[in-house]
DNA sequence: AAGAATAATGACAGCGCTACCATAAAACGC
DNA sequence: GCGTTTTATGGTAGCGCTGTCATTATTCTT
């Protein structure tokens, strides 16, 4: 006699088998309806999406992903949900998305490629159909999980190096770069930078070497730097270029790694009254709205997060199988002449 | 002859089954050291974790949702990511379950109920262990949903109403209430609002109310407002206060729905060199950082988003089942004097 | 020392769905 | 008009786990 488990376990959940016998169809028939998938003749959906509105019908996932061994997550890793940088690039992830059957995963590394490789691993266990991530750089483990998954892989907000599949976002070396040649042409030479001290934040170190080295070019360096612990925030600019200014009073452009930041740095010179732009230059990256709305709009780097979201997942979307070759878009960047540099 | 399909399915990839063959146990006990669940010798513990080393074997969890009739999803709707108050929630859900098995799977309503009910009934084909959604109100199918799902419900932001098993947060009213208490006892008399068309921000609306209710009592009466279209904005914000006081010159505060359209407003006062706080007063909500970080610190209302979030998901966390009591936990929110208004 | 409780492990069915193959009817080609 | 393709549907065997019950050591009572 075989023993019934069904008993109270999801007692009145109806399933695929309660929508055939309803509709007097075979449980695939329903199957190919719910899925939109396969030729179904106009009169049979009609009765089965009728049978499944009465019953409520919602399917089963699990159930369908492991007889599938493909589910519809879409891993979704960021490095921080502090700023809202990573909440634009979620937000155009989630504009490509809403109308597919793909429901995003999220979880969070803070900027630590251990943690990100434990949330990869933990994220494999639903076999999703695409992993998004920041960076090019991951630890070995997790990269060669990306490698060999049978799931589509798309890395965000940077470009310079050598992506597992699909890569989108800008050179930020470049924007660095092109952030010392504006400056220089404007006639700042006596550059400073305030920072933060996120070492595993490789876009903000690669601006930095990219502003080096445009300064290096033109024969200048950065006369001062500083840095504070931990991600950097607005306060933490505003007191930041106090200091930094203290140490250094003939500085006349100073450089921040974000707009945040950078916006702390513009709170502190209206505080103590130092001419900006003027006087001291102030420069961010970013390009966040609040920095625009200023009265002196800032000086910045419009980065285009919304964009590389929407433009990875719509390019993940394309196809389930990864091609044979690796894909580069280059969302590029924008310098905002703003009126603070 | 039976036919088997796992031909090249899923090549490679190890399950239970394969490590139980090399650990020389049974399933089901390797599936006992993957849970940490029921008794295990450390002898047999140490052999099956040097198997799944070994193999490099990761659970399959759609196989064991299917099983166990519970995943480990943690369904999250927000009403939007455009602004940082919504991801400050996720975070501190994101910080509650970093540690434990739990996965966020996140979907954005736009404050639409029928886009959230939507979203809700394609989540609910995982078998969360537990849903969190904003506010209170939600549509008759979603809420017959909630109500008699097995998982964990909460609603986040809102404690004004009856929650279907936890609610964190502030009442609004309330909020908006002090709001305007707090500014009458500073003297003000002539108060504008400068808000936004978003039917559907619940809170801002019953913020709107509270305050209208604390001039009400006063024997005043708001005596002009506006409304940009959308969500506000700090852009929004600084056109807004100038349309509001070219039509209304005598106003002596305005308050905001929120900080961003509050810093824009105070943008406007600096550029239009009106006296912020003595000529005219500026209130928001929220307490984002940049707002105290501003020469002068905005006054408003700090709301503990990442707090709710937080303390939201560990509840949810302290039982699997729904308890029999309904719980609500007021957050509460403190008055940032700044020095606008 | 005999019985009872506890610790540690296993056998096996079945969760709800979809891949795979098969089949029958209708449409098509020339 | 007879093969051939296309359209529409169904039977069935798993997918990889875990719940349930069973079994055998081991320890505890008194």
């Amino acid at each position: 006699m075989t023993r019934k488990r069904n008993t109270n376990r999801n007692a009145g959940t109806p399933t695929l088998a309660d929508v055939a016998r309803l509709a007097g169809m075979s449980e695939i028939t329903v199957s190919r309806v719910v899925r939109n998938q396969g030729p179904i003749a106009d009169a049979t959906r009609t009765r089965v999406l009728a049978a499944i509105a009465q019953l409520g019908y919602i399917p089963n996932r699990a159930a369908g992903s492991l007889a599938s061994a493909a589910s519809t997550l879409m891993t979704v890793l960021l490095p921080s949900l502090s700023n809202i940088v990573f909440p634009d690039v979620l937000r155009g992830i989630h504009t490509a998305i809403t109308e597919t059957a793909f429901q995003p995963v999220i979880g969070v590394t803070d900027y630590d490629p251990l943690i990100e490789e434990r949330i990869l691993l933990s994220f494999l266990a639903w076999q999703p159909a695409a992993v998004i991530l920041a960076g090019l750089h991951h630890t070995p483990t997790a990269r060669k999980h990306l490698e060999q998954g049978r799931f589509r892989v798309a890395e965000l907000m940077d470009i310079d190096g050598d992506p597992v599949d699909i890569a989108v976002g800008m050179s930020h070396r470049q924007a660095g770069y092109e952030t010392g040649r504006h400056l220089i042409e404007r006639g700042y030479r006596r550059f400073g930078y305030a920072g933060h001290m996120l070492i595993s934040d490789d876009r903000a170190k690669a601006r930095y070497q990219g502003l080096c080295e445009a300064l290096r070019e033109a024969g200048l360096s950065l006369v001062g730097e500083m840095r504070v612990p931990g991600g950097g925030s607005t306060i933490a600019g505003r007191e930041l270029l106090e200091k930094l200014l203290a140490a250094h009073p003939d500085l006349d452009v100073v450089i921040f790694p974000n707009d945040d930041m950078a916006i702390g740095g513009i709170f502190y010179c209206i505080h103590a009254g130092i001419l900006i732009k003027e006087r001291l230059g102030i420069f961010g990256f970013n390009g966040l709205d609040i920095g625009q709305a200023m009265p002196l709009p800032l000086s910045t780097i419009l980065s285009k997060r919304f964009l590389i979201g929407k433009t990875a997942a719509e390019k993940l979307l394309e196809s389930r199988e990864r091609p044979a070759e690796k894909t580069i878009i280059n969302t590029g960047f924008d310098i905002i002449e703003g009126a603070t540099a």
